[in-house]
DNA sequence: CTTGAACAAGACAGGTCTGTCTGTCAACAT
DNA sequence: ATGTTGACAGACAGACCTGTCTTGTTCAAG
């Protein structure tokens, strides 16, 4: 089973599911597009058709329904990604698919930024923990793949790719995907390409 | 007059001042710290010691006092810049000593991110025109930099430069300085490296 | 001295927010 | 048949939000 973009927009309220299926859907989808602090819980429960006491019989407060939706946006997220480059063979393949696979992300419609990034800056330093948590899972996944392609110090080339990365997914939120794209690619073949030469 | 850390942090309520002015370093300071919608118009008033009436007499709406801030936080942030990097005479220079400026306002105190990014965040795709007007407002300065500099395809660089401040500043806001620094400096060598190579 | 502008303090309205509570109903197991 | 469980519907409380209005004070210009 893997996602695809449209699991990362959200689908629709989905009537023949359970209560809490529908309330985190419908989170996952106005949470991600509104923002956390802009969307009420009065508002989830209405489009979920859901009764107040059936939310809170599942989730003990808006806070608990806020980590359940990071939680599974974080498990979809990187589902999706290693979906869109599971195909791949080598390391290094994996590594130079990573902004084509990304620029696929900024141009998918509805389209607003990381949602890590986006609930980081709105919450503050009290942050849910998962915020901080997906970007140590990603950078993670990339030292993996920059270890497995052979490239020395991997920890420092991932760290190099991953602020690359959370720099296009803010220009592509603020511009738009054509201005993030570009210097992408380029930032990521100068780092490959450094990191490449000096093994 | 030049501007330091401690005016873009947001000073005190500065009694002395006028009504406008009070309202107008408060909301900076708060806006900043706690962020847009997190922030009532009754904190605002009442940290300030202004009466609702002298508010509303200078501000029409929350979204006016927003905006006056987003403009203010521009004005104080790249006069800071400039005046941070201004005793620096040949434009190579001042590119080189990007990095260095930016790490010093990761590491001061009360140190939260970029308020555009922020606000665009949380505002969503109606957030205010400033937001954006900031960020190319900074690629302008630094393509002018890349231009007089002589480095080819100024407005490219500059645009891969951007990207990489970008990702800094959000990896310094949920990692801290220590994760952004180092990669920010070697995307900037590599970058500055392979466009002076190509003159 | 008078007049008017700016300001302080706070009540108030109307809306929205989270979270609690009371009913009612259908499905299902014992 | 009867009790239990989960869900729907909606009223309600208490807090907070933006924005308006009233009242009284200070101060400076005419």
């Amino acid at each position: 089973m893997t996602f695809t973009l449209d699991d990362l927009a959200g689908s629709g309220p989905l009537p023949e599911h359970d209560a809490r299926t529908r309330v985190l859907e419908t989170a996952y989808r106005l949470f991600y597009r509104q923002g956390l602090r802009a969307t009420g819980i009065d508002r989830i429960i209405a489009e979920s058709g859901v009764a107040k006491m059936s939310f809170y019989r599942h989730f003990p407060s808006k806070q608990a329904l806020i980590d359940a939706y990071l939680d599974l946006r974080h498990a979809r997220w990187m589902a999706w990604l290693e979906g869109r480059l599971g195909k791949l063979s080598s390391p290094r393949d994996w590594l130079a698919a990573l902004p084509g696979a990304l620029d696929d992300w900024f141009r998918a419609p509805g389209f607003r930024g990381c949602a890590f990034i986006n609930g980081h800056a709105e919450a503050g330093p009290d942050a849910p923990a998962m915020t901080v948590m997906h970007k140590r899972a990603l950078a993670a996944r990339i030292e993996r793949a920059c270890a497995e392609a052979g490239l020395p110090q991997p920890g420092e080339v991932a760290a190099d790719l991953l602020l690359a990365i959370e720099g296009a997914i803010v220009r592509a939120q603020m511009e738009g995907a054509d201005a993030a794209q570009q210097p992408l690619r380029r930032l990521f073949a100068r780092t490959l390409s450094d990191a490449g030469g000096k093994q």
